[in-house]
DNA sequence: ACTATATGAATGAATG
DNA sequence: CATTCATTCATATAGT
């Protein structure tokens, strides 16, 4: 049984070569990056400035040379629907509160309410409500007592609730507009329902 | 802030240790937030302000959507079944024998005769075949068109996939991290010391 | 160490 | 709804 060591130097299966570390750093300096250069527009945008000062000054955009090598104009041929992490926390919330399946109208007013948060269907969202049942249904008879170890997190199975109390509070983002340009971000984030569940990151 | 002391297992060059990369992905889960967040504010702000000029080159004001959301895919990675060479076989000379789709109840029959053999679960079974079909069907009509396909993602290493057009990923909602507000995040949106707190994070 | 490939797993969409 | 398919991601391992 291998499991992670609470002081020494474990090194196995639990840890990351530097390459993978590269990767998270530069994952981390391009959120820094853009959120600084959001926090900026914001700003500049609460204090009426009449243009965004803050910016970079290249018309290029809010980017810089460091994401615009990273990531890649994915354009490609991806048809596939992928959820926001918004629009997943929506629909997370909305699938707890009414179980089974919402029936056409509900479709039609779910998808539009998302289709503020990215690209979605309608079929998209009746597609994602039909897996997301069959699936959770699925999980319950199996322990997923994945062989030995699984210490870990594996409590965060699809049951449970920890998605954010507000549904569908998400549609009105007017009431996380900052009070105060100083303040505002903290308080944004500070809403715990707001940071509920999703969350995104990749490692490799 | 540099590494968490409470099991902060330091392990020098190269590697981490998990708790590390848990702390580091709720880092980048937080930057995903914030952006997320402050790209919905600049979208409503946008609004008010016709402004938004500087920021993207195509005069939309639509901000992000590459950046807003990054893909995920969480799974916690020590689990990663292997089946036992014996497991192998056995699964081999049923996958001969109906090649058709083992239904439920077989799955469970295979899972439970294979677990002599070593640790084993009906979902592995279930995703054995699933794969096994899948695969033994992609290899006859085309190719290699595999080898073609990982060339050119790999090329992109970091391999992004959020395109502008498309809302962008997050793959996973059952094994999500939350993100919790204190983490840094008044730090990050101080914006003055933005690269300097980032470089406090770095690990090595 | 780095790269390429094999393979377990996740999930949107399709089919019955 | 229940199953299945197709595509993609992530990791383990082999090869250079």
């Amino acid at each position: 049984m291998e499991k992670e060591s609470q002081n020494g130097a474990y090194v196995g299966r639990g840890v990351m070569t530097e390459e993978q570390m590269e990767t998270l750093r530069k994952q981390i300096a391009v959120y820094a990056v853009i959120c600084e250069q959001l926090a900026l527009l914001h700003n500049s945008l609460s204090s009426f400035h009449p243009l965004s000062s803050g910016m970079n000054p290249n018309g290029g955009g809010y980017f810089d040379p460091m994401v615009a090598s990273s990531s890649v104009h994915r354009v490609s041929t991806r048809n596939r629907w992928t959820p926001t992490s918004m629009q997943l926390q929506i629909l997370e919330s909305i699938y707890e509160e009414r179980s089974g399946t919402p029936n056409r109208r509900r479709i039609r007013e779910i998808a539009t309410e998302l289709s503020e948060h990215g690209q979605i269907t309608e079929t998209n969202v009746y597609n994602w409500f039909q897996n997301r049942r069959a699936r959770s249904k699925r999980k319950q008879p199996q322990t997923r007592a994945t062989a030995n170890d699984q210490a870990e997190d594996a409590a965060v199975t699809t049951d449970e609730k920890r998605s954010c109390g507000d549904s569908g509070g998400f549609d009105s983002y007017e009431h996380i507009l900052f009070p105060s340009p100083d303040l505002g971000i903290e308080h944004l984030l500070s809403r715990g329902e707001l940071s509920g569940e999703f969350n995104s990151y990749r490692l490799t």
